[in-house]
DNA sequence: CTGTTAGCGCATTCAC
DNA sequence: GTGAATGCGCTAACAG
């Protein structure tokens, strides 16, 4: 079913086929009605290439993300995916792999679909080979880097202050009464980064020196929750050994809160009460910080991705993160 | 960059352009090196989908699901879209939502987006409704669900044996030692009721008969693992007060069981020494049985949707559910 | 109000 | 070997 097979039967010509799937003015009602019944008996619709072809616009949406199987970032996925298509836009999701050369083809298949913008989620895209592969491909499609950054005239960023979303939920420890804290962290990424620095400045801010034989470094990939897990848990064993008067374990991100928790728990630790637990990251696995994702997503659309970016739109928008802290038991 | 910008450059026609892309026959070495370099040098990659209106194929694939956010199915979105990729093909993943409209709209748009093919994964689209878009938008389209079932000509099925999945879980918890099985289910699905109707099988081939007073039901929406967990959990309670002499819970999928681990670990039961918990679907709550990713994989192959499927192919195909039981502690 | 024409970027005959 | 012409399905001027 072509815009011309309607057409035909409704003994109308292509364009105005065309103006009444469009809704475009200046059709007779009767003429409009008769072709709207033809589009509805025969299933019409419409060719998105095709149209894309013709307008310069594919109304596609690109979204990377690392691993779709990981649910850090796939909450915001399904966000942004409902908004955009309450906006008719379709979105592309593409997991690219740990890898630059993943990530490098992605963006490249993003640019062969003509996408109308992309979304980047996570800061392991903050990647000199991923400012190439945009320079190279989508120098002039509007990117939105959640929780990374890059400069690019066409990069937008959306950062959540996780440093000081640290650091308000370790100060907020502190307060609680906890006077041994304990940083469990994961491998070296730059938002783990920001995250340890929220941890020392509110160690030190509350007058303490900030002792760096109170972080514990997991090494398990990223990519694996599982495996993540089981460090985390058996790092909690560590950590109770060398640092026996701990009472506070605060973890980079809720799949190591929760090994530590499945630890504490076959140790017969009681949670909060002998010993405090703090996650982050409002995945499936306890939600405690993070900005709420419909605030990222109007700013998605302050960046003006969907707009006809008009006005000038500030190229980086920080977003408090929230420390609604939960002290998972 | 169009293939004309290039031909121009080159000085010579779109059409040798064309060629050369496409690594056609019958071109000068030296011409060829030269559109090649050009090619390079100006980052070109080709407009997919003016290629596709030419050609008459998108190179999308499109794949269903109802919830990115749900790690159930999106393991097999990972697998497939590799291999999709690795054939050139990129795919279009979109979240559906549990409603027969969201269902009903993704479909219409894979159709407008012209997809080569469609996947769907998960039991919950055999519906009549997902039939009757089909049948209205892609109804020449292949299309393979995954452990999905619809009558139509152009859908072909991969099944998951759950039911002998279940049945073997269940008869190898008994041969075990286990003399009390209970069984945690969810709503009412056609997957769960296979799951159920394998629970009881193996029970009573066993020889015992079949008491439905070991079935207990959560009601939580399958949607929000978090609320699963929970009332797992707390399902947890009212079976060892029901039922206090039970010794082994067998859950129907991963999240209730590690709800149940959690009850279980709170209330100082030791895993499986008290009680053996069993989960089921392979998600990064545990791994239990399922079939491999690969073969479910091949199996699409098989399906023929990439292939220009010449020649006919089993419109059904069932995989035997590995039970590679894992007695979670 | 509606039809005609041209063109989006590419692949594919058919000539040369 | 290579170029010119045509069409994929649709939209957008431009006429009438």
């Amino acid at each position: 079913m072509t815009i011309y097979d309607i057409a035909e039967k409704a003994g109308v010509s292509a364009s105005t086929v065309s103006r009444v799937i469009n809704g475009k003015p200046g059709i007779r009602d009767a003429t409009r009605q008769k072709v709207l019944a033809l589009l509805e008996e025969y299933h019409y619709s419409p060719n998105t290439a095709a149209r894309g072809l013709a307008t310069q616009s594919s109304h596609f949406i690109g979204i990377l993300i690392e691993d779709i199987r990981v649910s850090h970032h796939t909450d915001a996925v399904w966000t942004i995916e409902q908004e955009m298509m309450r906006a008719g836009y379709t979105c592309i999701t593409l997991s690219t792999g740990t890898t630059p050369e993943g990530k490098a083809q992605a963006i490249q298949i993003l640019q062969q679909r003509a996408v109308d913008g992309v979304i980047l989620i996570g800061s392991m895209f903050s990647l000199d080979c991923v400012r190439t592969s945009i320079l190279k491909y989508l120098f002039n499609t509007p990117v939105v880097m959640i929780n990374g950054q890059i400069d690019l005239l066409n990069v937008y960023s959306i950062l959540i202050d996780e440093e000081r979303g640290m650091e308000a939920c370790t100060a907020a420890m502190l307060e609680k009464g906890c006077s041994h804290p304990v940083l469990l962290i994961s491998t070296d990424t730059p938002s783990n980064r920001s995250k340890l620095e929220g941890f020392r400045s509110a160690i030190q801010k509350s007058g303490r020196t900030f002792d760096a034989s109170c972080v514990f470094n997991t090494t398990a990939d990223s990519m694996d929750p599982l495996a993540g897990m089981r460090e985390a848990d058996e790092m909690c064993g560590r950590i109770l050994e060398e640092k026996p008067d701990t009472d506070c374990i605060i973890c980079i991100d809720d799949i190591l809160a929760v090994g530590v928790l499945h630890s504490l728990s076959r140790r017969g630790k009681s949670v909060p009460g002998d010993i405090s637990v703090t996650g982050m990251d409002n995945t499936l696995y306890g939600r405690v910080s993070t900005p709420t994702l419909t605030s990222i997503d109007n700013k998605i659309e302050e960046a003006g991705i969907t707009k006809t970016r008009r006005k000038s739109v500030p190229r980086c928008i920080q977003i408090p993160a929230r420390t609604v802290l939960r002290v998972t038991g």
